[in-house]
DNA sequence: CATGAATGAGTTTTCATTCAT
DNA sequence: TATGAATGAAAACTCATTCAT
């Protein structure tokens, strides 16, 4: 008579099967429009299974924002940091980033658009997993800007800033991606970088920067 | 019976001041999570007043969207074509543009951060308004990367995509800049500019662009 | 810059205009339904003015019942006694009510319809009017029953009863003719009266009546 | 952190729970004025309960429309059509109807007044459900007016209205049964065939019908 | 472990009614 | 007199969360 009940997984292969749901159902409709009933729809189970695993939507949602975090970061430190040393250059960990961003909309939706809006609950660990990923973009663009010889020649705070604008960039392009689709990742790094390379020196002669 | 009523203002008036305060409690807590009751409280008012002037919570939420859109746009569009000739130039246009963002947070903030992460009701308006600063900003780019003799140095397409990494990179420094009270959006895009002009060019050398 | 202001009109032609406009706006949607905003509308005056006439909605339901009830009962009287003797027989006065109610849809649908529904605030204004319809047309039965005579053949019990059997089967006919647009109130009374006289007595020689 | 929870009993039941508390409810106040709350209260259950099995207030007050004219028509039909032959003659047939109306005031009410009043939403449903019963009583009529060789007398046009009336009749006499606790439904009918098989034919002769 | 049944708390929305002009 | 501006009160509906089985 009981309806039939889910086969009994392991609890962490059934958490991660949540995830993947939460994520999904969450880089779609967003955290507050999104029920748990239809996370747990989404993931297969019944809604007290999620609060017996993961404990509250508040928690689920948290959960989400750690894990795609470290998605991210694992993404682009294994790029840049190969277990064996050959660092890559500027542009091809931007391009391992930006390849990340275009390929995973679900995880980065929620992290960096969904998680960002959301007031007080969050706060704190958003901030959190976001420094992380800003941290690890900065050690890439550190890497990727030493000389030949290994001195630097941006700062830590302007590191930051590249940072920063590179992730600003990923966010923004990657709508531009979605709207162009003869367009690809590489190609729009390709694009930027020659805008960056030639471009920019080359537009801004009536232009005179600040002294 | 009824209690004390508020000062009788105008309608224009009272619109005015509910979609000031709903763009303040909007930009703090998100769509959902303010409560109309809230912003109704935040104007002055009492919440039937929202629903007799804007009526609904969706459409005061489009009202802001289309006002904030308009100041964006209207900023940027009265620095690059002053009524009178001489034009920006691009590093001057962004300077106007990054002091708007880092001086509207609220704004900035319903338009691009939260308006983008509402689904479906506003996904239409939103487009539209956030289509509207793209293209203003596209228009600055290209009027500030003409060559002195008036050609064109990128193409449509690229002005674009710059005109997307200036908003991106917007946004995401206009974060930077609350952490580092020491500096200004003007100080910002100097940094910028150098970092574009000068280190682009060198720190690359170790890294070959595509050919 | 007020607003055009309603001729001024002397208060019993207002008042009029506005039991003529809730009557219809109450026939179309019900008591609740109707927003006093709306039965103003259709009065062609403002909200305030409604209340300043007649105090409450509650207070303009009732003024609507008593007039109705007044018109049903007016023009029953009139037919059955009009100011000098030939009284009608039962069927014409039959005749004289249904087409009323045919021809007065709202007035009916306010009186019979929507005010016996509404609970407490009205039952008593209700039941009083319904009272006094029910007395006009068991009167009219009364006369209508007399003997050549002058005897009864019908007791008082007995009127009131086909008084309520002609109000409930008017109520009911007068939807049955708004499908039939080829019948009219005239045809219809007809109908009934041949079922009446002709038919009872034959088609019940198969079924013993109650010894 | 939640409060007593009620005993838990299987779907089906609690919806027949809240369908039996609607009808009560609704018969007595209206569809309007019945708040969700207060029938799930008679139910004795939760508001939310109401909006998990049911839908919504319109969907609620829809399934008390369907129930009680299935109801009217099943008593009606099993009465008319035992399973064995003879069919009930026409005053039987009423007597059970009348019987029906008297005994089950809360189903009428909602069926027959407040059903009816109700605008737009509703009018469909409503229409079909009303037809449903007028088609029984009809055919009811119908069965019990056959001559003993089975030849039929009335016309179906005039069986219907021969329908409405009974309903009409049955609607208005069910009022005048509240007020008069000495006589029962069966009383009444007797006085109705007493009026319709004795009074009919003589109290008519002074008032001539339509040639 | 798994789930159907159940609810407290809160949200948007509407409307009769009043007041200031 | 007449009306635009304003609100208290209440209703429909939703959802995160819990408990009994």
């Amino acid at each position: 008579m009981a309806g039939k009940q889910q086969q009994r997984l392991p609890r962490e292969v059934r958490e991660r099967q949540m995830i993947d749901a939460a994520v999904r159902v969450f880089s779609q409709v967003g955290y507050h429009t999104a029920s748990v009933e239809e996370i747990a729809g989404a993931a297969g189970i019944s809604k007290p299974m999620v609060y017996i695993y993961l404990g509250s939507k508040e928690r689920l949602f948290t959960a989400c924002i750690h894990r795609e975090a470290d998605r991210v970061v694992e993404t682009v430190r294994a790029a840049v940091h190969p277990d064996e040393p050959p660092e890559l250059g500027l542009w091809s960990g931007l391009r391992v980033f930006f390849r990340f961003v275009a390929d995973n909309r679900d995880s980065w939706t929620v992290l960096y658009q969904h998680a960002r809006t959301q007031g007080e609950p969050f706060a704190k660990e958003v901030r959190a997993a976001r420094n992380r990923v800003i941290a690890e973009i900065t050690a890439m663009v550190v890497a990727g800007t030493r000389m030949p010889g290994g001195e630097r020649i941006v700062s830590e705070r302007d590191a930051e800033i590249l940072a920063r604008i590179a992730i600003g960039a990923a966010d923004s392009l990657s709508d531009w991606l979605l709207e162009h689709p003869d367009e690809s990742p590489d190609s729009l790094v390709d694009r930027v970088t020659d805008l960056a390379l030639v471009g920019v020196e080359r537009y801004n002669t009536g232009d005179l920067p600040p002294s």
